[in-house]
DNA sequence: AGGCCGTCGATAATCTATTATCATATCCCA
DNA sequence: TGGGATATGATAATAGATTATCGACGGCCT
């Protein structure tokens, strides 16, 4: 059975209110300001027990390594800051599953979009 | 100076051919055919190359190693079938870069396309 | 044709991300 | 509260992609 211990706490409450896509070495550093002496292992441990049981959702951004956001947003796509390199939801404007066509032959049957540029906090 | 060799040869024409982002590995199989013994170095060392040169461009999908394609085209996306894991570039009804749009702060200066299904090859 | 030096292939080395190991600590039910 | 299954942290191991090494080969200028 799964126990509730601290350190999983402190993971679940870093993904939480970053309210962002964050990977793993960034989970541990939000962690550790939660759970002290917080590990690598137990981040990944974690990280694949929540994506298993449905609480995350993985987010691969082209080059990137794979971050991980609170499963249950409604569709949505992703910013990635070019000067911080962390990465946003953006829910705002998508043009629609059905905007983008491939040739004849291709069947799309999903899509995602990846917006690269400068975050609020880094623009001013 | 920079020679004229099979090998060099055998990889652009390679990926002249396919007409669409190829990863190393498929550089290597396809340009096996037409440079014998054609090593995995080898193809590395000239994608690096000619991507320096300005003849490549490196494309990189979420989760997938980088590929490569020839230089010149115009604004496209990239399509990535489920079945063969084949990339291709599908040029149809992009939404145009001021389409996207992000929250107050935000500075959108590119997006990335990516769409996901079953290409005209694996869909019979 | 000669020879320099870029290039090749095989493979070892590197690098980064992730997982496995294992001794220790601790959560939680009885 | 006792105790066993689960979790943790440090670190070794693994995996995959890319780069470095090195002796041999061979374009290409003279």
């Amino acid at each position: 059975m799964e126990r509730d211990t601290p350190q999983r706490r402190a993971i679940r409450e870093a993904l939480t209110r970053a309210g962002r896509p964050m990977s793993p070495a960034e989970v541990l550093d939000a962690g550790k300001a939660l759970a002290a002496g917080l590990g690598i292992a137990t981040v990944y441990r974690n990280l694949k027990l929540l994506t298993e049981s449905g609480w995350l959702c993985p987010v691969d951004l082209p080059g990137e390594t794979t971050r991980y956001e609170v499963s249950g947003k409604p569709h949505h796509h992703h910013f990635l800051c070019r000067e911080c390199d962390r990465a946003f939801a953006v829910a705002e404007h998508c043009p629609g599953n059905h905007r983008f066509s491939a040739p004849s032959g291709f069947r799309v049957e999903a899509h995602e979009v990846v917006l690269y540029g400068v975050c609020a906090a880094c623009a001013d």
